[in-house]
DNA sequence: TTTTAATGTAGTAAATATTCTACATGCTTC
DNA sequence: GAAGCATGTAGAATATTTACTACATTAAAA
């Protein structure tokens, strides 16, 4: 008999993943939450085998919650899942300490299969995120990730962050516009984005530009 | 007996309202889809009460949608729900056409009372949207930038804020890369914004995405 | 001290995006 | 009810960007 924790801020999609659950483990326990202080308290309180986390619950986000309950149970598995099929967030989650992540999209072909590798203790990795994986880990771990880019690059990035064009940088900097194109691809590379909205996006919030 | 269509690309969301529904409608008949696509047809070929629409669904946006189906079925009773909580969309949304605008985060609340208003031909407006509507009329108001975009506009937007290419959000909305792109300088002239990055802050400012 | 990997730099060809123009429709406005 | 603007839609020509490749130079590793 399964005990499994669902932990989203949704009630239709909390109640959704029961009904899908509970298909597959008619047995099984499955427990509810609405956000990270109950998911907190309710890990603390009671026994669970796999917990189930949203990404984004209001409050303390599922990232911060899950630095927590790692902290306190580091053998508990936590599967994360997320609207966001970007598996940007995938690594990040992955370092944090979670044992797979889900896209809402693929969740309910995955879950099962899911679960039964995070119970052995082991990862559950999408081959995409894999991949990701493997590139991002050979470098440094825990940089942030603008750090392991050169000198020119982060110039580079930090214009096109702005909204500059690869042409107006090449201008501004001297350089062929090929060659600005060169360094955007390596700083995609590297950070593993895939649009410059994503480089903005990641610039705001690390307070770069 | 009353018949329901649910139209939302998440499996378990529509596990989860349908779930919720028949604990409130036991004989109903629900009916699921997962695409624009599919819930025109599914709308031409069968008779639904009530059609209950997510917003922002692959392919053609459940904007989109709702104004075809307006178009055929005027009478249909369509309620649209969204994952964004900001009421930025409903005034968008109920001047389309719809019946109601939910947030996911009370559906689970409000969605029995919005059935049984919106089968009488009614509108369901809750109280934070009855406002902005009230805002909406007093022309003083700061209009917000956006607000002037016409629907196709702002669909565009959006997915331009996200990070899509323009033909990516052609393929994804069947238009013409140029159609795209042409909205696209509109929106720049309108909203006075020269590059995408621009669009970007301001959308992640105004928590449009 | 080789060998290897990272960095700074571009060119060519192929893919994408933008501009400008155009046209049909639907709503306002006078 | 005609005139005019906002909207939805594209095509052709043009401009920009990207992918792929290449090649010094330097820094790091074996």
């Amino acid at each position: 008999m399964i005990r499994i924790l669902i932990a989203d801020d949704h009630a239709i999609v909390r109640k959704g993943l029961k009904q899908l659950l509970l298909e597959h483990y008619p047995t099984a326990v499955i427990g509810e939450v609405a956000d990270a202080e109950t998911l907190i308290h309710s890990v603390v309180t009671d026994k669970w085998d796999v917990v189930i986390c949203d990404m984004s619950m209001p409050g303390r986000s599922g990232l911060d919650a899950l630095h927590q309950l790692k902290q306190s149970f580091p053998k508990l598995p936590v599967l994360i899942m997320s609207m966001y099929p970007e598996d940007q967030y995938a690594l990040r989650v992955l370092k944090a300490g979670a044992s797979g992540y889900l896209g809402k999209e693929t969740i309910h072909d995955d879950i099962v299969k899911a679960i039964e590798t995070v119970r052995l203790g082991k990862k559950f990795i999408t081959p995409a995120i894999a991949e990701k994986l493997a590139d991002a880990f050979d470098a440094g771990s825990t940089r942030q990730l603008y750090e392991n880019l050169s000198d020119r690059e982060f110039d580079v990035f930090r214009l096109l962050a702005t909204g500059k064009s690869v042409s107006e940088i090449g201008e501004q900097l001297s350089l062929s516009t090929t060659t600005v194109s060169t360094y955007r691809t390596r700083i995609m590379d590297k950070m593993n984005m895939r649009s410059n909205a994503d480089l903005t996006r990641y610039a705001l919030e690390k307070k770069l530009i």
